[in-house]
This record gives structure tokens, sequence and C-alpha cells, in this order.
DNA sequence: AGCACGCCGACT
DNA sequence: GTCGGCGTGCTC
């Protein structure tokens, strides 16, 4: 009989992997703990997650033994890999990718492998060796510290072997953990020596004898400092009292001091000094009975929150939150993103100090693993995070808070796990058996049709502030730009807008959708257009940077002067994003003070909070912007918004595209809280001023709804379907083509009423890889992971016919 | 997906 | 004897 363990290892491989449990570490060894084990031919170390533990008479001398039990305790609850599980089912990727983002890097340990000599380099005659030989001993002699890696890009394996094989070097691997506490020194007096030297008990006694026993200045600055600040921070005593580290040097050398090192938290309590606005006593009843309302309906069902209140919803949400601390339970507050400077944080930070985590894409991987583990043991009751943060190793969460709910970037595209972090927070809390709160001014439609037939709870809080049409403008473009009427790409409307303002001595913000110069380079002379080489995607040029880049791959290139196809120097930069809109402003509006607010040109938090007190400070008088700008729109001197090309979403090749603009317009008119401020104008420029998706801005939610779910219903979209996108890629375009008959073949054996397709994505080549993509449409009713299961079979089937390993399949469930 | 291994052709 | 390329198979 052998104990065996099932362990999630973080590889791109569909199973789980067996080891055996060695005797001693039986009592140890538990679900939920890391485990290190020797995985592949070479027995690299992975750290892997315990999954399971059973015990068998089978197969068990194939397997290998689990090296060694990292946690002391399980870093993650049963809950919380069972969710795991269902993550990696339900969107169709391996338990070790879900790991992967699951986990912090950095709680990730790993081998490094590097060479050294043997014992025997010593004893070594040198003209045995050929000159490759000699010339890998010079490099390994001439460095410290070579990875095995790097000894194998430069060198070849042959010779390696072969200085591997006469034993005059060797491999060794070492268990690195790659979290590195940040280390402070600490300044203390060295009691014990000075009770010696001067016979003395009392320490300012002791601190006299001292200062008379050394001529220098500085020493007894430090021992006079000390006496009353024993076990400073090194570095604050070197600028209080401005000496160098030698000063402290000397002292340690005579034993009077002792520096000693320690870890400290990275995470520390940033001051804020915002006025807390509270409640109203109206207010606080209402939050009371809502509150009463989730916790006591009789079956478990999420709850939306359908409100208007802007940016003042945060007094709602810390209301509620106190209310679950004082139960002692944890909190997690999902938003779509967060830069330090939000309103949001601040505020919570007012009220709830170092009981709140802020986690977000920016954060480095040492600063994670801290506040991983402050989630762990509690220490945070509130995490205000971004989609990961759903990860977290909570241990008494109480209520999940999403706002935004309808914001799209929930749903993660890009890589594996592709999850929706709102749904899958949806069923996460349902096995917590716990509320969540799903807040949103404009719900999606999705979550609304929920409401409406009563699976979700709904609490509207809509005070209704009439919109007055005078305060959203929308201009034709188009005939504007037929009559001659436009400056530039402003209406002229928005171009006299700009002057008041200034006048007035406000700001005006432009909002444009897109990074860079231009979004295309358009040959004159041949028209070539030059495209990201590893997809079909035209390249967009950053005039700031002088480079070319893809938005998709990440591509880079400097800028080109000539044509690559023909050599002609007559290149056109066509379409515009936020440089060329910047620099067009410039030739417009002479003598203002222009700014672009970009991801690209503001990197740090401190660029960010720089920025917003120049504002403040009436130093700009026009902001030019993506996304980043709603970050501006609180700000008091600010009064008109443009949008440049309000329908561009209304155009991307989706069935959400309408609900997508309205969302985005509704939510600037929301976040510049223009229905309580009439002096505010939003002017939205488009080339199809009658769209519909422009009048429902100043109608009910209801009839925006109403209309689209009917929509919804006619062409079986969700809700009233389920979606899943499909993608087959292959870096040979021939191949590719010629063998998606086989794949269809197989994929359409069964279920084919559901599958639509082929058609060539949007953009056909992406990282080097071609694509073509089925729709496959599930009726409501039908068992889903049925088809998961059929489309992953047929996947698997179609490889083993074509005997090919390029292939690769993109399954992604419930698309955006 | 990564990695080792082995076969092959090429070059000295 | 030396070297790199590439296809193949496997990972408990």
């Amino acid at each position: 009989m052998a104990y065996i363990a099932e362990i999630i290892l973080p590889v791109y491989l569909k199973n789980v992997f067996h080891y055996l449990i060695k005797e001693e570490d039986f009592p140890n060894i538990q679900k939920g703990k890391r485990v290190l084990v020797p995985f592949g031919k070479s027995n690299k170390i992975y750290t892997g997650m315990v999954y399971k533990i059973y015990e068998s008479h089978e197969h068990f001398h194939e397997l290998k033994y689990v090296h060694q039990i990292v946690d002391e305790v399980p870093i993650f609850q049963t809950v919380q890999l069972d969710f795991w599980n269902w993550v990696s089912e339900y969107y169709c990727c391996s338990l070790g990718e879900v790991m992967l983002f699951a986990l912090p890097n950095h709680l990730i340990i790993h081998t490094q492998t590097h060479v050294t000599f043997t014992e025997q380099i010593h004893s070594l005659d040198i003209n045995t060796l050929t000159d490759k030989e000699k010339s890998v001993i010079d490099f390994l002699s001439s460095k410290e510290f070579i990875s095995y890696e790097k000894l194998k890009n430069q060198f070849s394996d042959y010779v390696i072997k072969k200085l591997l094989q006469k034993q005059i070097i060797e491999i060794k691997t070492q268990v690195v953990n790659p979290y590195k506490p940040k280390i402070k020194t600490f300044i203390f007096i060295n009691y014990p020596q000075l009770e010696q030297q001067f016979s003395s008990n009392n320490p300012s006694e002791l601190i006299t004898s001292a200062i008379q026993n050394t001529k220098s200045e500085n020493h007894q600055k430090v021992l006079l400092y000390l006496l009353q600040n024993d076990g400073v921070e090194k570095q604050f005593l070197l600028n209080k009292l401005e000496i160098s580290e030698s000063v402290l040097k000397s002292l340690e050398k005579k034993s009077w001091i002792s520096l000693e090192k320690y870890a400290i938290d990275r995470v520390q309590l940033r001051n804020s000094s915002i006025i807390q606005q509270e409640l109203s006593l109206e207010e606080k009843s209402l939050c009371q009975e809502w509150i009463h309302k989730i916790e006591n309906s009789t079956s478990w069902s999420p709850t939306v929150f359908f409100h208007d209140l802007g940016n003042n919803r945060i007094q709602f949400y810390v209301e509620w939150f106190k209310k679950w601390i004082e139960k002692g339970k944890q909190i997690l507050f999902l938003v779509p993103e967060i830069a330090f400077t939000d309103k949001f944080v601040i505020e919570l930070q007012n009220h709830f100090q170092d009981q709140l985590g802020i986690y977000h894409g920016k954060i480095n991987d040492n600063e994670r693993v801290e506040i991983w583990y402050k989630v762990f043991l509690k220490e945070f009751k509130i995490v205000i995070g971004v989609r990961s943060a759903l990860f977290l190793p909570f241990t008494d969460l109480g209520l999940i808070l999403i706002d935004e709910e309808q914001d799209s970037n929930y749903k993660q595209e890009e890589k594996n796990p592709r999850m929706n972090f709102k749904d899958s927070a949806i069923y996460y809390s349902k096995m917590l058996n716990i509320p969540i709160i799903l807040a949103s001014q404009t719900p999606s439609i999705e979550t609304y049709y929920q409401t409406q037939i009563g699976k979700y709870n709904i609490i509207k809080y809509l005070k209704n502030s009439q919109l007055k049409e005078s305060q959203v403008i929308i201009k034709d473009l188009k005939s504007e730009i037929a009559l001659h009427q436009t400056v530039g790409l402003f209406s002229e409307y928005a171009y006299k807008s700009i002057f008041q303002q200034k006048l007035k001595k406000h700001v005006s913000i432009i909002f444009v959708n897109r990074k860079g110069y231009a979004p295309k380079i358009v040959c004159n002379a041949c028209g070539h257009v030059h495209f990201c080489p590893n997809c079909d995607i035209a390249l967009t040029y950053h005039k700031q940077i002088h480079k070319l880049k893809c938005h998709y791959c990440g591509f880079q290139e400097d800028n080109i002067y000539f044509c690559k196809n023909c050599g002609s120097n007559d290149l056109a930069y066509e379409g515009f994003g936020t440089e060329k809109v910047e620099e067009q402003l410039y030739s417009i509006f002479l003598n203002f003070k222009i700014a672009r607010l970009d991801s690209e040109n503001f990197k740090t938090k401190k660029q960010l909070s720089d920025f917003l007190q120049s504002i403040q400070k009436k130093e700009i008088d026009i902001v030019i912007g993506t996304q980043l700008i709603t970050k501006l729109l609180h700000l008091d001197n600010i009064e008109l918004l443009v949008v440049l090309l309000a329908d561009i979403m209304l155009h991307i090749p989706n069935f959400r595209a309408f609900e997508y603009t309205f969302q985005f317009l509704r939510q600037l008119i929301y976040d510049f809280d223009l229905p309580n401020q009439e002096n505010k104008q939003l002017v939205l420029q488009t080339r199809v001023p009658k769209h519909q998706v422009f009048e429902y801005l100043f109608k009910d939610y209801a009839e925006y709804y109403h209309e689209q779910i009917t929509l919804r219903q006619e062409l079986d979209y969700p809700p009233f379907t389920r979606l899943i996108e499909l993608q087959i890629l292959h870096p040979n375009q021939n191949i590719l083509h010629y063998s998606i008959n086989n794949f269809e073949k197989l994929l359409k054996n069964s279920y084919s009423e559901y599958i639509l397709g082929p058609s060539i994505p949007h953009v056909s080549k992406l990282k080097n890889y071609y694509r073509i993509q089925y729709l496959i449409k599930i009726p409501k009713g039908q068992n889903p992971s049925k088809i998961k299961e059929h489309i992953q079979k047929a996947f698997k089937d179609f490889l083993i016919l074509e005997k090919d390993r390029y292939f690769r399949i993109i399954i992604n469930v419930d698309p955006k």
C-alpha cells in the first residue's frame, strides 16, 4: 500500500500528476499545501499544489516521490481548489493554467541550475583539452555564477556534454524562493559594551561618558539622538542628522552601536486628507434595510444594485462594508481597474486604514506576496482589487461587491484561463454561500435580464435626475465636413466651446479612443500599408518615441522614412490617435497650454498625481486623452468634454457593439455628473447623429433594455443562448485552410445545428498564427459541458489525424 | 508548452 | 571529431 498525491503543476498540460508520498511526509502532507516535485526527464524541481491524497497499490512503482513539502499549513482551502477546478472545467483550460494565474509568481519556487568546476579542475592538464573546451573553461572562470541555460546558449551541447563526461564540470541545482523580503537596517545602542567600558548601568550616564570619549561631533550627535530614539531606521537617521554612513561604520567599529537587519512590510499606510462625506440618516437607514434584505433572503441569489449615484456610491459601499467588518468577515471589492489616485482608494483608506488591501496590475511581485499573506492572515479585512483579486486566499470571506458590473474588462480574453471574473465571482460566492452585489448605473443586458426573470434580486436607487437635452450636444461630422465647417478634427461647435472655456479659465477635455499618432501608414506612391510582421494588422505610429508598434502582439520597430515596398518617401499617416490630435491642437489653439494623458506618458503614480495638481492649479487649458481622462472628470474646473468619435465602438463586429457604446456614453455622463451640474456639457461628434444609441441617452433605461432584449431574443444571442468561440490556429496559412475541412468533419459530427462557421476572424493572423473561427450557439437548456467535451475531443482526434503539432485551439467560453 | 534525445548532414 | 538543425515523443 502506498500513499499517492495528485499534484497540480504550473505547466500548460491538461492533467494533474501523481506522486508517491514518503512515509515521513505522510503526516504532514495536506490538500492546499505547496510541494516541490521532480518533473520531466531532467527531474527539474517544480512547485506543485496538492490537490488530492489517496491510498493505492496500483502502478506506484513508476511514480516519483514528492521531494519536499513547502507549507506548514494549507495556503488554500478546499473550496478554493474546488473553485479552481470549476474554472478549469467551465473555461476549458488546465488546472495548471489556473494555478499559474491564481498564485503570485513569487510564491512559485523554482530551481536554478548552475555550472561549477569539479575537484578535478586542479589536477587537470589543459593540453588534453580541445580549443573549444578551453574556451568553456575560460568562460566559466571569468564569472562567478553561470546558469546552465546561459552556458547552453553560449556553447554547443556537444562540448558541454563532453566536459560533463570528463567530470571537469558539474551541474548543480539550487532551490530558489523568488520572494525577497524588504530588508532595512536599524541602529541600536550597544549597551552591554558601553556598560563594560564605562562601568555604569544608567543609560544617560553611559551616553554622556561615551560622548565625552569621542572628539567627533557626528558621533556625539548620533549617540544623543539614539538615547531618545533607540532602534531608529538607518536611512532615516542619516537624513535626519545629515551624516554619512561612515559615521555609523566607525561607531560600529567601536562596538558602541550595532546595526541590525529586519524584514519590513512593503505594504504601508498612505495618509490622505479628504473630507469625508457622510450619508444622511435617511440614506443610512436605507442601507440598513438593504443589508437586511440581502442577509435574510431565503435562498442564495445575487443582488443587483442599480443606482445613479455617480462617485457618491462609495459612501454607500463604505456603510455596507462596515457592517460586514463588524461581523468579523472579509470583503472583496472588485473594480474594473484602479490607480492609486483613485478617489475610491483614498476614500476607503480614510475609513479602513490598514485593514484595506489594494491589489492591481502595477503591484510588484514581492509586494504581491505580502498582500497575499495579509489577506490569508485576515489582517486585511477588505480588499479593493482588479479581477485577479478573486483568487486571493480569503479565509473568511463574507461579501463580494462588483462595481461597474457591466464593464467588459471583467472578461479575460488574452490568455488562459479565459474567464469572466464577474460570472466566476457569482459562482464562487454561491459555493461559499455568501452574498454578492453587482453594482451598476447601466446594468448589462444579461444581468438585468436575470433580475427580470427573478433569478437575481434587485435594489433600485434611482434619483432620476434628468439630463437636459442641452447638455449633450450631438454634432454631425459628416455634414459639417461637407460644408467645410469643421476646424481640423473639431466641429465648429466644439471649436468655439473650447475657446469659451479658456475665457472662463476652465479646462476642456478631449476624448480619443486611440493611443499613438496614427493607426496606419500608407504609401502614397504604391498604396502599401505597413503591417506588423507577426500579425495581420497595420502598425501604429508613435511619434513621441519614433517607433511603430503593434497593439496586438507588442512588436516594435523604429520609424520608417521610406516605403518598404517601393522605396518612396511619400508616406501618409492615416487616421488619428492622441498624439496626432495633440499636434493638431497646438496649431489650432495657439497659446493654449495643452497636455496629453494616456498610459504611454503616465507610467508612475507620481506623474499622474502631479498632473492632477497642475490641472487644479489651472496651468492647463486642454487635456487630450484616452480612457484615463475619466479620472479627471470629477475635478471642479472642468465643464466641457468632447468625444471626437462617439460612434467608433458601434462599428466593431460584435453583437454587443450597441450595448458597449451606450454603456460608454452613459458612463461618461455619470462620471462627469452631468445630471446634477447644469453648467456642464458633453459634445459628441459622430458621423451617424441620428443613431438610436444617442436617443436612448435621454430616455429611461427600461426602454433601452426592452428594445435590446427583444433583439437578443430574435437573433438568438445571450442571455437566450450561450456562446462559445472557437479558434483553430496554425503558423502556416495553407496548411490551416487545407486541413480545416478535416477538423470541421469531426467538429460537426454532433451538435452541428449549433455550430456557425468557419469564418476568418477580424484579425486573421496574430503572433504568427493564422486563425479560423467558429461560433457555437448553445440554446438554453442544453448542457454546455457536453458540448465543451465534444469540442475538445474533436480537436484531440484532429491532432491525431493530422500529426502536426503546430495546430492550436483557443476555446473562448462566453466571449465578450 | 518545454525539453531531451536522436538522427542527419555539413564542415574541418 | 565537432556542430547545429529539426522532427518526435514525453512529462506522474
